[in-house]
DNA sequence: ATCGCTTTTTATCATTTGTTAATGCGTTGT
DNA sequence: ACAACGCATTAACAAATGATAAAAAGCGAT
């Protein structure tokens, strides 16, 4: 009985911020096919060019995607919280290559599946398909609300955002992440800390 | 046999954007299921929380969608020129309802397919499938590099970028637009024109 | 506890970008 | 031709943010 493991009780509390209507045979398909991932604070869960096939559920811990500019520096471009997937393999690679970096900043707990396993549930399953499309659309949703934000609102704007967006986050990560973040240096988000 | 007319030659152009390798099966189940559509110039194409439920494949002429900011002002966020595909559905809407606004800012000719006919071709086709995986993918990428540019880059080097990006885009749509998409005011968008 | 290292804060100054308002300039309608 | 309008440019000043470097604080290993 799926519903009787503490992995399971947690990947419904994911699936429940995209699809929480999900029947449970759709939930118990999705717990069959998923094995759990233990990180290690600072490890890393998928590098740019390099192989990769799953999609991925953060049931526990804090993560990050990032990738260089052109100086080298490390531009973080999301966060991820508990209950939160992250960006579907889809968009996330090109030839079963990943197109980010993805690193624990917290020991971190997830559930993989099988993109082709995925896939092919999304495609034989109605609710599974609207369940992987609710989370495109959040995925995009959330880089549209982000792209608005960092193209007509003040850094001390964007900061304050960040601090609804995920609470007490700036107290476990490196204000550096936060700062590129938010496109400022971290002399700016140790300046704007400091008025409040 | 679709392709001696015309809209199948310039869709073909539009396709091969993604998906070069596209069979001249796949090809014809795309033609047959579009239709063209032709804008004005300044006409809307679809508007937040109006009812859409189509993909759009744009031929000919500038597009863009945007935002109204909390002020109320519009922000651009992505331009479209001839061969682009527009943010596709399942990322754009919510229940049916677009999220975004999308105008024609020349005179435009698009081909349009219906959105639920499309996922049947996706399931069914697996071709279909990899060329509607390779619009998202797509879309989320130029997503992410432009996060990297706004968080990361200079007004005067996103506007460097724009040009490579858009190439005489600068010339033919208001300067208003172009610089909500850069992140920057038309104050300092013409000094930066000024600079060179 | 202390040393050594990293991160954060603080200070100073330079640069970029925003704000406001005036000017110019092309388009359109009469 | 001219007025009226919208949009782009310019100027002057203010505010926000960046760059650099030094000081302070935190943190882990011994």
């Amino acid at each position: 009985m799926y519903f009787f493991t503490m992995t399971h009780e947690t990947l419904d509390y994911a699936i429940n911020k995209y699809s929480p209507n999900l029947s449970l045979d759709a939930r118990s398909d999705l717990a069959r096919l998923g094995q759990e991932v233990f990180l290690e604070k600072g490890a890393c869960l998928f590098s740019r060019n390099a192989f990769d096939d799953y999609e991925y559920i953060l049931l526990k811990g804090i993560a990050r995607t990032y990738l260089p500019n052109m100086e080298g520096t490390e531009i973080t471009l999301s966060f991820f919280e508990e209950g939160m997937v992250l960006p579907p393999y889809v968009t996330r690679t090109n030839n079963q290559r990943s197109l980010l970096f993805c690193d624990a900043i917290t020991d971190c707990r997830l559930v993989r599946l099988g993109a082709t396993e995925f896939e092919r549930l999304m495609i034989d399953n109605l609710e599974i398909r609207n369940f992987g499309n609710s989370v495109l659309r959040v995925e995009l949703q959330n880089k549209v609300l982000k792209e608005i934000r960092m193209a007509s609102w003040s850094a001390k704007e964007r900061l304050q955002q960040f601090r609804k967006d995920f609470t007490m986050l700036e107290n476990y990560v490196p204000h550096s992440m936060v700062a590129s973040y938010l496109g400022i240096t971290n002399v700016t988000l140790s300046r704007l800390r400091k008025e409040g």
